[in-house]
DNA sequence: TATGAATGAGTGTTCATTCAT
DNA sequence: GATGAATGAACACTCATTCAT
């Protein structure tokens, strides 16, 4: 009996304004409450508007959750690093992308904290979470590889399970420090981070 | 919250009989269902004892999950392993620390993946597993120290956010590989996570 | 209950399209979902118009219903028999009555058979019903009154009750082979009933 | 995520209690609101106990009505009238079972009428119910065979099809006059569908 | 100690209906 | 006449927790 109804994505300005308010009410709602003790019913009346509005935009949680994390990683993501900055030298590049990675983090940090929280709940964002993680993961395996044919970088890491975990130490740093607020000072976490980097990749 | 109920360490023999097949049924529940769609019937149905049984014991879900996380822990710990092995050498010590940590963690994957769900969960099961890694990373910190005073390491890492860094890369890297399951060879792994310790440690 | 709308005859040649085409989405969706399963908003779907449209022409759901139950019966009302045919012979019209009436049923047997649910359900729908089902009983009263008086039909039976379970047998066979699908041969069914019929007015 | 609860019969004197209590109270709430008016939740009331506790006999209204249900038909079934009266002469067995059915449908005028509207509704009480029926029309298609075999009956018609056309005559009568309340007098029914039978079978 | 029946708070979701455009 | 976004009432169902035997 599955009546699959469309949600669909508003027409008039009205349509766009309703939407745009529950995805903001929900990022409140989510932030304040969590996921789990998030109520849509609350998330509707935060956004002034019928509980059944939700519905004609989003199947439930999980989608109207979605639609945040969407607006929040397009607010985060800071691509083509080397080609917007000019810079060149890999050490310089580490400490950008390090630092612009913690700062982004710690100023979306409720939600970044929620991304973990909803990751290991929801099949489906845990899914498309993995994937973006990967290919950032690639990116800078692609990277690595290079720095290690020019002779810079150790040769005997393997690039792509070396990127995997130089990767995944600085977003389990944002999250102890940011999230668990474990206490450290941010630019004493980016330099530490900078020289594992270079320190292990052996630049 | 006036919990007067007092939960007892069983006196009886048929008392520890039913709170170990609780505690057995649980981690069978736990592991199949995951913690949230874990109902505290299916536990106590599981174990074969009647549904008000388990209060008998335990205060609630947190708590049984509590017991089996504790059970299991005491089954992972292997502490003293320079004591144990009379290995000294640095080198070989990470790689023994490494690879005993991801064998185990690797035989308990299912449970290792729910402390991850738990600790986005519930607090005080965060609060418990925070401490437990501070302490291990307290253990790293003071070793590199040490290291650094002989010498042997890059004086510039701050030790604890170092060991911090780089306990977290392998527990990341554990979870990636034995809970997403994302592939990749073990050997590889404990080596490529071996190299990038020494190397960040200038080794 | 200030029902205030007033809901138009269509006049401009626009509106009978639009009323046409919900009118034949309605006795698509209704056939395909049942009564209570088939949604408005379904019906204004399939017919290509606005959800509101519908509320132009129909009060609702019944009113729809009763759209479609009022084409369906106007093309399945076959009267004046006798004059029709020509036939006086009381057997021949028997058969020729019954044989017609539940070839008529079988072509629209989804419809008769949501016919019977919605009875169950709308009391409007079932008075209609319950109306047109006593004309029908009465005239068929009128005719075995007709042949008793003539001493060519038992004269003990009452004519009325007797016409009402003649005729209801044979819908409620019809409503067995056809909607129950019940499988019997057609032929067959017919000549049963016929018999019955004879046998119980003794022709 | 089938999470299959097992209904109990429950083993409590309570709980059978309970249970019974339940059964009785949606026959009242059934009887006044109708199959798809009814709410759980007005059963529970009216048995006095707490609205989970229907869930801990029953899955839901489909199950409830089943027992309740079952409950009237035990109170109707009077099988055996043959070896029960001592009565050999078919016409005044046709009398008996008439006039028991008839007699019993009338009392139970209301759940008969609901009967009739949940088989439009819910498939499975529909596939019960034309099961019993359908081992009823067997029973007195033998009847019939019999008749034929030692001359008492019009060897013409075809037994399976005219047990299953009579019966439903009388079933669908008593409909008409007690559930839709058309006025006719109760013995004059009973006369004429027994003279129906009768002429028909050509006794 | 063990039992298992009873409790009842809590919220997602549908869809007929309205009405501003 | 047509549109389609907004409304909001209405109710089933789960399951942790209690407590009388």
């Amino acid at each position: 009996m599955a009546k699959t109804e469309v949600r669909v994505t508003p027409r008039s300005a009205r349509g766009i304004r309703t939407r745009s308010a529950l995805v903001a009410a929900a990022r409140v709602v989510f932030e304040r409450d969590g996921y789990l003790d998030a109520r849509l019913s609350d998330i509707s009346a935060e956004a002034g508007v019928a509980s059944g509005s939700l519905y004609t935009y989003f199947e439930g949680k999980e989608e109207i959750f979605q639609a945040v994390a969407e607006q929040v990683t397009e607010e985060m993501v800071h691509p083509h690093l080397r080609a917007r900055t000019g810079v060149t030298d890999p050490r310089e590049l580490i400490d950008l992308a390090n630092r612009e990675y913690l700062r982004s983090y710690k100023k979306n940090a409720k939600l970044m904290g929620l991304f973990e929280q909803v990751s290991q709940i929801d099949e489906n964002f845990r899914k498309v979470r993995i994937e973006r993680a990967d290919a950032f993961v690639q990116r800078n395996a692609k990277m690595i590889r290079g720095l290690q044919e020019q002779g810079l970088a150790d040769a005997e890491l393997d690039p792509v399970l070396t990127a995997h975990a130089l990767s995944g130490m600085v977003s389990r740093m944002a999250y102890v420090a940011f999230v668990q607020k474990t206490p450290m000072p941010f630019e004493q976490l980016v330099l530490t981070l900078n020289r594992i980097w270079i320190n292990a990749l052996g630049l």
